[in-house]
DNA sequence: CACCACGATGGAACGTCGTTCCAGAGCTTG
DNA sequence: CAAGCTCTGGAACGACGTTCCATCGTGGTG
């Protein structure tokens, strides 16, 4: 139906659904969540409103292909080992986890945006993307079979949690000016955890010392090995 | 300054913050996030718009409040033991959990919402609740107190995540019309992922059928228990 | 070659939202 | 009793998502 492959040769080049998708991922990095809007996407499109309709259906939709576009690109990343130097499969785990943390810091919207989503419909599109690329690693690591989706779904469980805590922390550090730096960022946390309640709030006022000079890649990765202990523990491979 | 606490006994009982927040709960529990509306609220306290903003500054800061008192009951409701039958501390730990999981699946909107705050602020007014709580389990269960912050966030990030996408499971299936009930939900979904490409999925259509009759709670409770062997095994009791 | 049908476009218009503004009510104080 | 404050609630504003429709360009048809 599309013509030959003719050039188009339009006065611009057409307006697609991808170019719509990638548009929409720049101007949330850019201008965050709220600055997506259908008028300033037709601008920076060199369009109207209207246009954009006929490739998508509505903002939800707008927000889920972007967040699937940035999911896959980030899960895509990581694992293009052509039968390389022998990534362990606990290395591997913790690329497809680093992939990701990545991602949601280079898009401080991905977290909400990813939560809001797998709450709407859990199993959706994106869902099975990340399932997919730990589930392997998972396989290879030796865990039987009958635990495979156990093991994969916390996996993927506490990577979605913890990223989505972390994202914001290196980058923004909202409630201070931009300027403020993460360490005096957490400095200035740790000091508020100190001075709460002590009746309510007696461990973390003792954790507070803590969380001052905690990395937060490494606190991460920290996780990711309690749970694959766990799973070691738990799940012991068969042989 | 507030009059030595006479019944002002207006026309009707004075519009607080509390009351309003009460309603936005409400409100974002039968009509969903898209239902709170400042008109609807307004008409639900029998009052304007401009009246609410007197107490509350805007729409996120009254999200935040809502989240916050929700999870604040939350994590209240269930550490209600006075020195009683002697939960031990992993019991302890599963009914923080288990009181976070079942607040998600009484407000569906908790998750994105807690996610977004999260996300913006991460260590805000919510986390340190919810840390505490973790915490003091944690702490009970004779983890080295160098291994606190890391344990508590592994399990706290473990449980946002799980519960973030198990929530709508119980009561939605939301692609699905509202009467499709939940094994059929799952017996969907479990086929389409058997009929997943087998390039790019082989691990989820292997998996596919340990979604079909997997319970929520009880894998969410299993993941608990990966993360505590972790936990174990990496940071035993210094004892 | 003229014509038409249809995929695609983009600007205008509609209704609703968050938010602001302000006139005034009710209570407290001098 | 008058003045000043806290608090109220309705009207109005600007921006948004979305819909509508007049129009364009292209490929197939007579």
């Amino acid at each position: 139906m599309a013509a030959r492959t003719r050039r188009p040769d339009r006065r611009q080049e057409p307006l697609t659904r991808e170019r719509i998708v990638d548009a929409a991922v720049e101007l949330l990095d850019t201008v965050g969540e709220d600055g997506l809007t259908f008028r300033a996407l037709a601008e920076r499109l060199a369009t109207g409103p209207g246009a954009i309709y006929w490739h998508v259906a509505g903002k939800s939709e707008l927000l889920s292909a972007a967040t699937e576009a940035v999911v896959t690109a980030a899960v895509a990343d990581e694992p293009t080992e052509p039968t390389g130097p022998a990534t362990s499969p606990r290395d591997g785990i913790r690329a497809v986890a680093l992939g990701l943390f990545g991602a949601t810091e280079r898009h401080p919207w991905l977290a909400p945006q990813l939560a809001a989503q797998l709450s709407r419909s859990p199993w959706g599109a994106v869902a099975p993307r990340i399932f997919e690329s730990i589930g392997r690693q998972v396989q290879a690591l030796g865990v039987p079979r009958d635990s495979w989706f156990t093991a994969s779904s916390a996996l993927m469980h506490y990577i979605l949690g913890a990223a989505g805590q972390n994202a914001a922390n290196t980058t923004s550090a909202d409630t201070f000016g931009p300027g403020v730096d993460r360490a005096r960022f957490l400095d200035e946390v740790s000091t508020a955890w100190e001075s709460l309640d002590p009746d309510e709030y007696p461990f973390t006022r003792a954790a507070a010392g803590q969380l001052r000079g905690h990395d937060d890649r490494e606190q991460f990765l920290a996780g990711i090995d309690l749970v694959l202990a766990g799973i070691s523990a738990l799940h012991p491979p068969a042989s």
